[in-house]
DNA sequence: AGACAAACCTGTCTGC
DNA sequence: TGCAGACAGGTTTGTC
């Protein structure tokens, strides 16, 4: 579900909760990521009585720092996983997971109906120890991805260009709905080998992916179904997209007379337009 | 190296 | 109305 615009929202309107101070630390009971329990004894060690000093953002994944305390948290939401603030005496929703209680009386809530997410501890400053983070790319938001890096990380494989999109060590952050997005408005095709791809075209597609993360963005996200920022609020950027679900539709580029379609690759729906996007 | 499938889970939609 | 089956934004792991 949230590829890296939905985070950031997330990360984002956070912002709230920073300087709260961490009273109490709740889990379901229910493992999470691949049928992990939580080490909830550390957890609480490490944010009870803290107070939240900053969430950053490492390519899907969130962290919250807590002041004076040497682990953070390491959030990832899934494909279905919510992380939202609550005003005090709001009951907690289905499928909540981890609970943390707020001095003032409000709560911080991990909710995921599918479990796919995950909620675990990081050494502040030490991130990239961590195996999941280690091989993030850059990132198209925050950072700065250099086009010949990108070159040659694709030239070093024949993996068709959206596969290799989505492995998170191209660049971090591009999803399912993204890397879809992002190839047609670079006029890519989704089967095009990595290492195929010329200067001029990873230029484009570098450029196409730092636009589409960016438009969606401005729109707070994209909301299939269950991605709602920390307060609440569903993202408007399905209303948006050019060519992901848009299977039999007309090819959004006015110069085209196109049609979208969808295949499956490595066992996800690709979407694109056969006329202008080419290998 | 890479294609492919399965695993972790529940909710929702489709077709019969 | 009910039920079975397909499918969903992610990541990891294993096999061939």
């Amino acid at each position: 579900m949230p590829e890296l615009p939905e985070v950031e929202t997330v990360r984002r309107t956070l912002a709230p909760v920073l300087g709260a101070r961490v009273s109490s630390v709740w889990w379901s009971g229910k493992n999470l990521r691949l049928g992990k329990p939580l080490a909830l004894p550390a957890l609480r060690k490490a944010s009870k009585g803290a107070t939240f000093e900053g969430f950053r953002r490492l390519g899907k994944y969130l962290i919250l720092d807590l002041q004076d305390r040497p682990k953070s948290i390491l959030v990832h939401l899934g494909m279905s996983g919510r992380f939202r603030h609550f005003p005090p005496d709001v009951s907690q929703p289905a499928h909540t997971h981890v609970e943390w209680g707020l001095e003032d009386g409000r709560t911080l809530r991990f909710t995921d109906p599918r479990r796919f997410g995950n909620v675990e501890l990081v050494t502040r400053g030490r991130e990239r120890d961590h195996a999941s983070l280690a091989k993030l790319g850059p990132d198209p938001i925050d950072g700065v991805v250099d086009v010949a890096e990108f070159q040659q990380a694709c030239s070093r494989t024949k993996r068709p260009i959206k596969v290799a999109l989505l492995d998170q060590s191209l660049v971090a952050g591009v999803g399912n709905i993204y890397a879809s997005e992002a190839l047609w408005q670079a006029h890519i095709h989704p089967k095009t080998p990595a290492c195929k791809l010329s200067r001029p075209r990873c230029d484009r597609l570098v450029q196409a992916v730092r636009q589409v993360l960016e438009r969606a963005l401005m729109h707070g996200g994209t909301s299939l179904k269950d991605f709602v920022s920390a307060d609440g609020h569903a993202g408007e950027h399905s209303h948006y997209l050019w060519v992901y679900d848009r299977e039999d539709e007309a090819c959004p580029n006015s110069a085209c007379s196109g049609t979208i379609r969808r295949f499956v690759q490595q066992q996800r729906a690709t979407f694109y337009c056969p006329r202008c996007q080419k290998y």
